[in-house]
DNA sequence: ACATCGCGGTCTTCAGAGTAA
DNA sequence: ATTACTCTGAAGACCGCGATG
């Protein structure tokens, strides 16, 4: 049987309400008692029962965190951060990975609230935005719209759009490509779009839009292009192989940019030119945000745009 | 306020002690009071609060994940399909990624428990072994041997390094360095060494074991090297991309074989053979063995080895 | 249908003991 | 002896639900 308090009560020869006040600290305690509980406590091992605490309407804290899946390695990496941050600040995470699927996003929805977290941050990109009416908790949305009243944090994908054009027509590629994903209407992917249409369009220059869901890369690529933007980076490096296997050579015979700027893609594939979103930012303004949507949960927070910059392969 | 099992019986016009049976589902119900409770639950949107619920010592229907981090595509594929298989079982995952760090791991225990997880499954790599005897939750440990009485679920390191080495003395290589990480004493790592040196013994074959923590990668290689047995996928790479500079061709001047096997760098760097562990087999049997171990806590459950199988480039 | 208890804590109330000014 | 303050304790309500009679 596990110690309850209870127990630690009468092994430290006191009342249970001390031995409360000791670990919640508060009320007129003397050391010798203070010092007499923790030795109870550390002899019985004893924790308290966090359910039994959440119940008294105290925070749980638990955060729950909702993406679409962790294979993604920026969306590992983001969560990992997340995670890490949110551990510092005295708060474990749940995370609910919906695997694209909006069925169990909602019922991982129920499960957070049903488990009394403390708020959410959610990731995803594929529920519908009725749902998120209806829950109570705090939440702040990672780079998508869902209700009005939801900050969201995100990277500059505007910017981001921007930069990775700047990159190609730097080198001068004749015929560009760019993956599009016609799905993503409500999220700032167009606004990524709309940053390479402007960035072209200042220098009298057009592209070829590809639809990412009907299109198959090994069929498109290498064709007629020296120039592609893809959505992300794994999509990216996919398309880097078709061309290594036609003989063409990156950042040589074509130029091509990624999205998304993990660290381990960094690691494992350096020669991928990128836009990186910031990682380790993004988590602290997600936090954020969340912290003061808990602390004031009428206020309206605003929502946050991080700058995203360009990662350029060096040699 | 959020909704609980009173405001249901009120507004459906009867007693709580009806609406639990309901949502239970136990004892004899008329269909017309079913269909009452489930109209009144629906209009106050009502979650049962699986806190109060997890206090009666109903399983609370939490497994907790204890993972290094989630930053190696291999764990983030790993946690993704372990969180995938548990909820259709019912189960919702906690996920404490250790970031490497014992402290952070000794809390995450203590966490896991206070919130009365029905089972915890730990790839953790560093943790005291005796923190792990307290625990009175199921435990089950991927890859490495953390006490006694926990059930250890692996891959077979032993024939992963054979298979490795096999595949370098097929290629005829002459040089060969061998990754080694020696603070991995207690974890199967070993075996994967013994494949490895039993495999070259065979062949009368010698090799240079580089230790991972005292060498740099970038000094060392290429070196006198045209084998190389890195000790996972990522750090494959890293030294990949160091011939590459030195104008040298995977798979042509010189082999080298990775581990892992995550279908992430199989998509993006497919031309590197690795070693597979089978993750979808992996997250079965360690969700199947946690199963009995939780049904029959007395019972001693029996370690499971899972094959692996190497991955060579095509072309 | 109702009432009541119990899960493991928190917190409040009321009271009492000890010490100091 | 009076007041005041510090420390501790006993008892009970309560959180939301499940189980019993």
């Amino acid at each position: 049987m596990v110690a309850k308090l209870k127990d630690v009560a009468e092994l430290a020869g006191i009342s249970v309400t001390t031995v409360s006040r000791v670990i919640n600290n508060y009320g007129s305690l003397s050391e010798k008692t203070i010092k007499k509980v923790h030795a109870a406590m550390r002899e019985l091992n004893y924790q308290p029962n966090a359910l039994a605490r959440a119940m008294q309407g105290k925070p749980s804290k638990f955060i729950g965190l909702i993406f679409p899946n962790l294979i993604n390695p920026f969306f590992a990496e983001l969560v990992n951060e997340l995670e890490r941050q949110l551990f510092t600040k005295g708060y474990k995470t749940i995370i609910a990975s919906s695997a694209e699927n909006p069925e169990i996003e909602h019922d991982y929805l129920s499960m957070l609230m049903a488990n009394q977290v403390d708020g959410i941050i959610s990731g995803s990109h594929n529920l519908d935005i009725k749902e998120y009416h209806q829950v109570t908790a705090p939440i702040v949305s990672f780079d998508r719209y869902l209700a009005d009243n939801i900050p969201i944090v995100s990277a500059d994908s505007y910017q981001g759009g921007q930069l990775a054009t700047q990159y190609l027509i730097e080198h001068q590629v004749r015929r560009i490509a760019v993956m599009v994903d016609e799905d993503q209407s409500v999220s700032p992917t167009v606004n990524r779009l709309q940053g390479v249409v402007d960035y072209l369009g200042q220098h009298h220059r057009s592209f070829d839009p590809l639809d990412v869901h009907h299109v198959d890369l090994a069929t498109v690529f290498p064709g007629i292009y020296d120039g592609v933007i893809a959505s992300n980076d794994v999509q990216a490096l996919r398309i880097v192989n078709i061309y290594h296997r036609a003989g063409l050579r990156l950042n040589q015979d074509y130029f091509l940019t990624g999205y998304n700027g993990s660290t381990l893609i960094r690691q494992t594939n350096p020669e991928l030119p990128t836009v990186i979103q910031p990682i380790a930012e993004l988590s602290t303004k997600l936090i954020a945000t969340l912290m003061t949507r808990i602390k004031r949960p009428q206020d309206t927070v605003p929502s946050v745009v991080v700058p995203v910059h360009f990662y350029t392969p060096q040699n």
